[in-house]
Formats: structure tokens, C-alpha cells, sequence
DNA sequence: AATTTTATTGAACAGGTGTACAGTAAAATC
DNA sequence: GATTTTACTGTACACCTGTTCAATAAAATT
């Protein structure tokens, strides 16, 4: 077991501190020695947990995804994303998740910050998809490179509405989204 | 005119240095002191000119989405990308320019490295889609939104390959980007 | 060629980074 | 409760960062 209340104690500092300081600046600009001042923690034993700033902020971030998957395991809602035919603007919750945690995904997606929750997120959405659409089997297409086409796809939205400020409604992007998908199967005009 | 022949100089010179660096380590592990022992620049004279060793690194980099932009505008190999009904294997041509500088997109892709080069991409791409594209209206679709999905969906599948240290040949991903944009599309099974 | 403009230099400053190590204190273990 | 283990502290070091400013040198302009 590996729960020193010590550490606990430490790790719990340096988050609040983390967040303290987010407040009044960008993740790019605060310093490890900051974050330690503000809670009350020796610089060395920040090296003792982490290498980077970023690495602290990559536990939070860790949290925040951890609540996309759950959203998908609500069994009264559960859904998949992307069963294109039984796609219903309703169902589709990674919109809502993105906007609940907008505070969050403002620092994700500024261009200062590391590629590597970017992939964080891509990942997280790209797993969803390929448990979600095992049964579907297009033969000659590999399943896994048509998840990450239709993960970052989403994504590609996510960047849309964050270079927006999230000025478009989450059941906006939900129609959107079911009638991309739904491009040439069938009347392309709507029903 | 702004040419001074110093600046030039020094520019190069900072570019230069910046290469020879880039062969040994990564990208974020390079200082500004090295780069300017290197290039035997002052380090003030690069704070004239850049705020970050990202920033000389972006330089480089726009100059090779220019070349991306220019592959499409070869006259007898100008295409879509993607004109759903049209696309053939053979026209596709991002691929083979993300291979040509495979050197410099395993540095873009890199999880440490800023957002801001993801950006630069998915901009350049989203553009070409957006010219290729004016032409085809759907109703009821943001014809933005659905360029954003489309351009993202793509570097999706180039994450995924860069993941895979770019192992698929240039020629696969064309079939298989084919394939998936074709889904839906008529007969599920191929011809 | 002489003059003006300006890019570059070098030095200096306060702060941050990453690492090492011995000493301390707070846990876990007995 | 005494002992062992180990997380944390404080200090120190070499190096990097971002900025300022007067001095210099290399351009552009006349």
C-alpha cells in the first residue's frame, strides 16, 4: 500500500495551489516555485512527485475525462456516439460534458500549452468509440484508424466551438453533428 | 523596406543553429542560451526577434505547410480532398506530404510540444477544404463546422499513424481514407 | 564619403530550474 | 510505545530566463 498520508497531505497542497494561481494566470506562466510558495511545500519535494507544472495539472485533467466515460455509463442514458442510423441529437453527451467542464477545456485547448492532453482527450473518445462500435464491422476499412478518424472528427468541432469562446449551444452542435454523420445516407434534404 | 541585412543574418543564423540542435535532442529540451552559443548571437538579439525557441521552430514550420498548400495548386494534379463521390486513391496528396517531412510532423506531433503547430495544420487544412468545398452546399449544415470535422478527422488518422511511427504506406491510408469517407454511401461491401 | 539610423552587443539583475545531500520529522511497522 | 522506514526540509550549486541600458558597429540614407 502506498497511501503515506504524508504524500497525501503534499499532493493536496500543491493541487489547491494549483488551482489558487489558474485563477489569476495561464498554466504557461506559472512557475513550480510559485505553486510551492503558495502551498507552503519544498520546491524539492514538488520534484519528489512531478517534473513539470504540467504534470500536476494532468492529475486534475485525468479526473475531468474520468467524468466523460461515466456520462457514457448512466444506464438510462448510455448511448452510442456515432451508431450513425440510430443517431439522435439528444443521446450524443460529449458535448454536454465539454461544456460543463468549459473552465477546464479553455486551458486544454490554448496553444501554449502541451500537445499531451490534447491526447488525453483524443484517447479517451477514441476508446469510447471503438468499445461503443465492436459490432459494427466494415470489411476493408480498420476499425481502430476509422475510430480515430471519427474521434479527432468530434474534436474538430470541440476546436471550432472553443475558437468560438463556446458560443454555440451544446443541442446545436448536437444537430450539427447528427446531420454530418448522416451526409449521403439516404435524402439529403431532411425528412 | 524592412531588409536590413543584420537581421537577415541573424535570422539565419538563429535557424541554422536551431537545426543542428533539433538532431540532437527534442525540441523542449533546447535552450535559448544553446541556440545563441551556437549561432554566435547575442541572446538579447533573440529576444529582438522571438520570445521562445518555438517561435524560430514555427517559422520553419510554415514555411512546410506552404508546400502543402502548394500540392494542391500543381496544375494537373490539383483535386479535392475530399468531394465524397470523386475521390480517388491516387489524388489524395496530404499523406505524401506529411511523409516528405515526416522528419519535422514526428517534432509537431510530439505530446510536449505547444498546441499552437497543431493549429497551424488544422488551419491549413480546414482552408483547402473550405475553397475545394464552396461549392457544396448542404442545407442545414454549417458549412464551417462540417470543413472543421472533416479537417480534424483526417489529422485523426495521421495522429494514429504518427503513433505508429508512420508505418502505414502512403498509399493504404489513401485506400482507407476512400473507404471510410465512403461509407454509407451505396453498396457497404464494395464493388 | 559623411551622416543618420538602428541592429547588435555585453554586462548586470532578480528570479526560476533541476539536482544533490545531510538533517529532520512524521508516518508505518513491529 | 519503541523502532524502522521514508517523506519532507533547507541549503547549495550551476545554469537558464527575461529584461534593461549604455556602448558599439553595421547597415541605410543623404
Amino acid at each position: 500500500m502506498r497511501t503515506d498520508l504524508r504524500v497525501i497531505k503534499t499532493k493536496e497542497a500543491l493541487h489547491n495551489a494549483l488551482l489558487e494561481v489558474l485563477d489569476e494566470k495561464s498554466l504557461d506562466t506559472i512557475s513550480i516555485s510559485e505553486i510551492c510558495r503558495r502551498a507552503k511545500v519544498n520546491r524539492g519535494t514538488f520534484y519528489l512527485h512531478y517534473a513539470q507544472v504540467e504534470d500536476l495539472f494532468e492529475e486534475y485533467f485525468k479526473e475531468i475525462t474520468a467524468d466523460l466515460a461515466r456520462s457514457y455509463q448512466e444506464p438510462y442514458r448510455h448511448v452510442t456516439v456515432l451508431k450513425t442510423k440510430e443517431l439522435n441529437p439528444d443521446t450524443i453527451r460529449i458535448f454536454h460534458h465539454i461544456e460543463k467542464y468549459k473552465h477546464f477545456y479553455r486551458i486544454v485547448f490554448s496553444k501554449k500549452v502541451p500537445l499531451l492532453y490534447y491526447y488525453l482527450l483524443f484517447e479517451e473518445i477514441k476508446q469510447l468509440l471503438l468499445k461503443d462500435q465492436e459490432a459494427i464491422v466494415h470489411e476493408e476499412i480498420d476499425h481502430e484508424l476509422h475510430c480515430s478518424y471519427q474521434a479527432n472528427a468530434i474534436i474538430g468541432i470541440i476546436i471550432d466551438w472553443y475558437h468560438k469562446d463556446f458560443s454555440y449551444s451544446v443541442e446545436y452542435l448536437n444537430r450539427q453533428l447528427v446531420q454530418i454523420v448522416n451526409i449521403q445516407s439516404g435524402n439529403p434534404k431532411g425528412t
